[in-house]
DNA sequence: ACAAAATGAATGAACGTTTGTTCATTATTA
DNA sequence: TAATAATGAACAAACGTTCATTCATTTTGT
């Protein structure tokens, strides 16, 4: 046979992409800036993805993917619901201190409306929500108002914003201050809590708040 | 002298440019499209405008004006400070189901990180989440906890990340549903008040919650 | 009162870049 | 040598920006 595909190529151009994406987000992202931090030639790239939308939604699905690891390998853990959204907002936090590119190309994908997300993404975004869902439910960690859209919004968009906000350095230098997570994810656990403090005795009565119904039960299923 | 200048011009080329921005993102807006939609050579653009970014950055300020107007508005109407945010969140859903491109347009520019918002924008900014948290604390709505940062992207990003998630069509069809505004506002709300929850008796004692010490009061003021 | 000159608002063709994409060519190995 | 992996110069389309030109209006000179 002829010349062997050399597979570590792909994996170059997947790395090179997000960085470049994450630091100039997509529409100002040339393709050839691409291909030259992956020291590959343009035509290679093109010879393996259709197209540049192709390619984004490519590295969409890889970190969908990598995001759905994330949270089975919490759940095998046999971690509480709590823990693992915790450790889900988290993990996302330490991703955008280790390489913050990695999370800045995400926000900049996920909020321009102008290039069209896969379906085959799409479907895979609403899994893991509807995963997280479930198991947030049956653990009565999640209000029974909040859908697997809310889920979406309050877990994974809010800690985006955050970080995307920290990166403006509108409201407080660069650098994420290191007890932000936590605080992040004691904000998300309470959002889809319904407004359930994080303390599980009332401050008055001391009564256990833990199997209590929740107070907007009035929310429609779904 | 010569020909009087048009003042209606400036502010069609404002309208112009919020739709075209909101439908295609700030990256893929080219400028003569937003002359060509506002009526207006590009020429007459670069007259008023020192390039394209000026223009954002003239758009960005009005609305941030605009918002600041609401806010007064409604603290004018001696409004409590819950009912301020939940205006202030109604308000955003409002002009979204009738204007979206006007959202749309903000939520594409906040999230693109590859332009810079100026320096008096940014201020009005923490000027307006700054009057936000000085009402709220007084009024014990907002916990001590909570930072101007966070009512930036709790009443601001977060019903914003709903509209813009609405768009995408991952979750459910187009049309903003017409509860979602009250549940939004009631999240932020539960957000910004640190967990406690929007009744005002606990479900056990029945003890009144509002004159209460918030239960997250280790976070550090700023 | 009138025409010519002066002014500056407004225009849009043209320019230099940059972009995504192609394809004739080269390099490599069976 | 035959087959195909890989290249990157070349291309057309699109972009932000410029500036010589046009045009409506006011001022000036008679």
């Amino acid at each position: 046979m002829a010349k062997q595909t050399d597979l570590t190529k792909i994996e170059r151009i997947r790395e090179a992409a997000i960085r470049v994406f994450g630091r100039n987000g997509s529409a100002n992202a040339p393709v050839a800036a691409i291909a030259r931090e992956a020291g590959v030639s343009v035509g290679y790239l093109y010879r393996h993805y259709a197209g540049k939308e192709d390619l984004l939604n490519d590295l969409l699905e890889k970190t969908l993917e990598k995001l759905g690891d994330k949270v089975e390998e919490l759940a095998a853990q046999r971690k509480s619901t709590e823990e693992i959204i915790r450790g889900f907002v988290r993990y996302i936090f330490d991703v955008a201190r280790e390489q913050p590119e990695r999370i800045l190309y995400v926000l900049h994908l996920q909020n321009d409306l102008s290039w069209k997300i896969a379906e085959s993404t799409t479907g895979r975004l609403k899994d893991l929500c509807g995963h997280l869902l479930t198991l947030g439910r049956s653990a009565k960690t999640v209000a029974p108002g909040i859908t697997a859209e809310d889920l979406y919004i309050i877990l994974f968009c809010l800690p985006l914003q955050y970080i995307g906000t920290s990166f403006r350095n509108i409201f407080r230098p660069v650098p994420l201050p290191p007890e932000l997570p936590d605080k992040v994810a004691d904000m998300c656990l309470t959002a889809v809590r319904n407004g359930e403090p994080a303390s599980d005795r009332c401050g008055y009565c001391e009564e256990k708040r833990t199997n209590r119904t929740f107070i907007s039960e009035t929310y429609e299923e779904n």
